[in-house]
DNA sequence: AGCTATTGATAACG
DNA sequence: TCGTTATCAATAGCT
């Protein structure tokens, strides 16, 4: 609607999409509020704009009612009445809202292990694949930074202990030189007492891909 | 929209509203999937009829993650002014294990999403990678699974209707042979009625990457 | 934000 | 439930 067609694609133009997302946003919300009224039923609607601003409509603004509801629509109210007949107090249904949402996460969690798969359609296929492809590059992304930062730091390290040697080959050779001196009256103390030579104190480990932390 | 403009009160015939909900709620998901598209935004969208049964629609099938992004938009002052004095009896301690569980796994999935990354050392990292390209792999097969499945269907589908159009082909030859015949005898039904040239019923829609069912 | 030319959604009906 | 069509509503492109 309007003028020419839209074709379903991310518009680039940053101005352009603002300008859509305000008004189809308004326009959304407006058919979310129709159907609600309408035809009774309850909807709740959230969208984040693609810098995370938040809009939320919910029928009644009763956004935590519709989606805790939706929580336990999974845990089913088998549980409730079946389950549990002993539903003391208010703490159960609390509860077994937790319950529902442990038992939809682990479900996620499944997807995401790659298991479970069957019930899955190819689109739900397909948008499993690309976050797990998204997540993976962010994983890699970490990790080969960490590396980074280990290799860098290990050439730091490197690099100080190379000055260290070099300082320290330093001073043998000029004992060297002073014994060479010293040898001539003999073995005594040269006022270079051996605490001049002991090490800073290492560097801590950096414990790469240490496996306890 | 529609013949005659339409007010914004519940529709008491429970049939009118039953069929305006089936066609609202189906336009109401396909605009909140415009805007996610064209606009680059996550939308989640809860529906439940008057009869309580549940339509769902979110941004790339991930519901979870768009109601916990909703979710710590507010829970996050309120988790830092209540801090549950109410330990009341000794279902809180059940209550409590499970909320832990809650929240372990979801920081796991955030993790799963290559979310959080920061606090994981290398070995975690590595290990989280490797469960990540396994599961991509189970996902992918699956994916290749089904392809093959639809491919080989159309096929199948192909092969048929070609068989019936050869045989359609064949049918209007002896028709045009008839023809010619009858053509000397003048015009008349030649017993070919039309029904033998009707199609059988079409298959159903293979609905391939549907987004709504 | 406001204005239209258009397209899209849908109420009523079959 | 499904398709069609007359209407009305939403909105794309401009200003």
């Amino acid at each position: 609607m309007g003028r020419g067609r839209v074709e379903l694609k991310r518009i680039e133009n940053k101005i352009n999409r603002q300008v859509t997302f305000s008004k189809r946003r308004s326009g959304l919300f407006k058919k979310a509020h129709e159907l609600s009224v309408i035809c009774d039923a309850e909807v709740a609607l959230i969208v984040f704009s693609h810098k995370w601003k938040l809009y939320e409509y919910s029928t009644d603004s009763c956004m935590e009612k519709i989606l805790e509801r939706y929580e336990r629509h999974y845990y089913a109210e088998r549980h409730l009445v079946a389950t549990e007949p002993e539903s003391q107090g208010e703490w159960s249904v609390e509860y077994n809202r937790l319950k529902a949402k442990v038992e939809l996460l682990q479900k996620n969690h499944r997807h995401y292990m790659g298991e479970d798969l069957d019930p899955l359609s190819l689109k739900e296929l397909q948008n499993l694949e690309q976050q797990l492809d998204t997540a993976l590059k962010h994983i890699r992304a970490r990790k080969n930074q960490l590396l980074n930062e280990s290799i860098s730091e290990l050439q730091r390290k490197e690099k100080a202990i190379k000055e260290q040697n070099a300082m320290l080959a330093n001073q043998i050779k000029e004992r060297e030189k002073t014994g060479a001196r010293q040898s001539q009256w003999g073995q005594q103390d040269n006022g270079l007492n051996t605490s001049s030579f002991v090490l800073p104190h290492p560097h801590p480990s950096l414990n790469i891909g240490g496996i306890y932390q």
